[in-house]
Formats: structure tokens, C-alpha cells, sequence
DNA sequence: AGAACGATCGACT
DNA sequence: GTCGATCGTTCTA
């Protein structure tokens, strides 16, 4: 089991988000390595959803790259400062995409802090709250719209299924995780779909 | 051309 | 718990 390919992607959106959950998101960046575990990830899927930004197959200049090949990583600006990123799923032409909401820190955390908190302070990336939301974690991983449209099949952004894959030490994993299913974050304007429970988390036992 | 609105975060009461 | 920052995207005219 090494790096995820273009067949993962192309699958059920729900069933990519919940299937990430555990696995391993790789960056590499200046020759360095940066990595996280995923833990909590959110799936859009225009046909039907809402929330999506491609909702009913809408296309426009940003939502074009959901449109892309699965296995594309569509990153979009949000709030006017921060970035979010996503894997594009399902078949080629069908909008679709699994939003990455949480890591848990695995390799390059002293390049991953400076990144979200400058040189300044000593912050603790051992805290529960260091890449607990899309935000954050674009800013750790110094991913923005100049990425949008990344090959996540290529060697600078992917997802693996052990750190072993990326050349990088084992991870202590918890035992007995469960995934828990839950309503998305953020999305109240989207009428009914506010409420699909299409956010996915793993939870200690 | 102008305006409204975010798939967020951190500071604050 | 509330609130403001900040700007690209999208829609309206």
C-alpha cells in the first residue's frame, strides 16, 4: 500500500472522506517533509448538495476545478484570508470533492508551526487545537490558490496509506479509534443540506 | 461598476 | 458564547 492513485479518488465521495480518515496527507516543500494524519474530512457533492460551490453542476471560473480528473486538489480562498483544501473525487465531470478539516501532526511540526505562527512565539504543536480546521491546515502546509489544481497522484501533495510510504518513521496510532458521522461545519445557508451528515471524524475510544 | 457573501479563525466578554 | 478581519468570487444591472 503505497501513495493513494487516481482510482482511489474516483470513488463514492462519502465513501472517499471516510476512507481518508487515518491515512497520511504528505507535503513537500523547499526538500523538507511535511505531514499529517487525517482525522476529519467533509464531503461536497454538487449533483445534490447545497453546500457544494459546484452545486447543480454550476461552472464557473473557481468551481472549474472540480470539474478536473479525481485525484486533483482544489484549493479556494475563503473569508477574504484563508485557504482550504480539498481532494476532487468521483468520476471526471461530476463536481465532487472531500474538504480535509483536521491532522494530526506527524513530520516537519517546527516548519509547520512556523509557518502558521511566524518566528515569534514558541507555540506547542502538540496541542489539540494546532491543525484542527481547514484553515489552519493550508496555512501549516503553505498551500494556497497557487496550488489549486495540484496532481495529487505527483510528489509534492499526496496521500498515503502508512508514513513508511513517505519515507518517514513510524506514527504511534491510538487504539480502538471509531469514525463518527456528524452535520458539516459552516453550511447553515444551505437549506436541507445543512443538516446531510457528511462530516466525518475518528474518535478515541 | 457595485454590492453581497462566505466550506474560518482568533480575540474577546 | 459573540464579533470583526479581509478580499476574491459571484451575481445584478
Amino acid at each position: 500500500m503505497a501513495r493513494l492513485s487516481q482510482d482511489f479518488y474516483r470513488q463514492d465521495t462519502l465513501e472517499a472522506a471516510r476512507r481518508l480518515l487515518g491515512k497520511y496527507l504528505v507535503r513537500r516543500l523547499d526538500g523538507e517533509t511535511l505531514a499529517g494524519r487525517i482525522v476529519e474530512t467533509e464531503g461536497y457533492i454538487g449533483r445534490c448538495d447545497k453546500a457544494c460551490h459546484a452545486y447543480n453542476y454550476r461552472r464557473t471560473a473557481r468551481t472549474e476545478t472540480l470539474f478536473a480528473p479525481p485525484g486533483t486538489a482544489y484549493i479556494y480562498l475563503i473569508y477574504g484570508m484563508y485557504h482550504c483544501l480539498n481532494f476532487v473525487t468521483e468520476p471526471e465531470g461530476e463536481p465532487a470533492a472531500v474538504l480535509l478539516r483536521g491532522l494530526q501532526p506527524v513530520a516537519g511540526m517546527e516548519t509547520m508551526a512556523r509557518l502558521r505562527y511566524g518566528d515569534k512565539p514558541l507555540t506547542d504543536y502538540r496541542k489539540k487545537n494546532f491543525l484542527n480546521g481547514p484553515g489552519k491546515v493550508c496555512r501549516a502546509l503553505a498551500l494556497t490558490r497557487a496550488e489549486n489544481g495540484l496532481d495529487l497522484t505527483g510528489d509534492t501533495l499526496f496521500v498515503c496509506d502508512a508514513p513508511e510510504d513517505a519515507g518517514l518513521p513510524p506514527f504511534p496510532v491510538p487504539p480502538g479509534e471509531t469514525v463518527a458521522a456528524g452535520p458539516r461545519i459552516g453550511v447553515d445557508y444551505a437549506e436541507e443540506a445543512r443538516d446531510f451528515p457528511w462530516r466525518f471524524r475518528l474518535r478515541e475510544a
